[in-house]
DNA sequence: ATTCATGCAAAGCTTTTGCATACAC
DNA sequence: GTGTATGCAAAAGCTTTGCATGAAT
């Protein structure tokens, strides 16, 4: 569902992106700024090819789609996560770095993990590893999909 | 280093596999036993491209590797990783289902992370997402690989 | 003898790249 | 005006598939 608030968050989400591109010295043209503003409207995960279907009626290359991807995704506004075919992405707010994936309406939660990551870190430390990153992805069914389809 | 245990190891964990694989009723080819034979030997996490590359001298056709891995998949013998390109495989010997993946040597360290498990089963509870399926995985430097490189 | 497995080559799909043009600065 | 960004189309990976041949049962 798409509330006024919604559609006002993801607005101001978008700004901050540009804002940031801008800072950043980069150029903003009108593709990157539908492309950015396409993205942070996204409720969930969304895939490449799919974000170029959406935006080529407006014009927009493929290459351009994935070129503007790979900005975002440098700057961690986007992560990228691996859904069944892999190879997804989904806007990643800052302090949040894992994702419940609902396979039903492809929303993301995001998921602040601490008891994860001490859990993560103790490990480690026990093993001698050093771990420098870790992919930690949930793919199931959110409580809303859940109670409109209880018998999945 | 390939010690004479390690070897005797990996000899009967490739014969345990194609034991499995001809009580599924699936013919033991030889093309078969040499896949099974060459992946069980890995240490670590390897590429199929990799595979098909090391198995071509012996005359095994691409599409048979690939076939192959996707049998062993589908049976739980090997299990999908999300390396930095994406898409390895590394053998999954049943009961752990985490992997710590050093970028250096390409090892994989199985992990029983029990604690880990616990934690997103409360995580889950408390938002009412059913989950079905997670990835965790690990990347950084073994012990080994620290050792001979501090300073990295 | 039957049926499954293989190899080849081609097709499919996703992503990247080279280059001339167009636009932001 | 300068240099970056874009679009196109082609190339580059990786993976799957169709089909005739070959091998396991």
């Amino acid at each position: 569902m798409m509330t006024a608030q919604r559609r006002s968050a993801n607005r101001s989400r978008a700004d901050e992106i540009l804002r940031r591109l801008g800072d950043d010295g980069l150029r903003l043209t009108g593709q990157r700024e539908t492309v950015v503003r396409s993205v942070a409207a996204k409720a969930g995960a969304f895939n490449p090819e799919g974000l170029v279907d959406e935006l080529r009626p407006g014009g927009i290359g493929r290459a351009t789609v994935y070129r503007t991807l790979e900005l975002l995704e440098k700057r961690g506004i986007l992560s990228r996560i691996h859904l069944d075919g892999c190879h997804g992405y989904t806007v990643c707010d800052e302090g949040h770095h894992h994702h419940l994936i609902c396979r039903t309406c492809g929303r993301v939660l995001p998921v602040d993990a601490a008891r994860i990551e001490e859990a993560i870190r103790d490990l480690a430390d026990a093993l001698n590893f050093q771990v420098d990153t870790h992919t930690l992805e949930f793919s199931g069914q959110c409580a809303d999909c859940l109670a409109k389809a209880p018998a999945a």
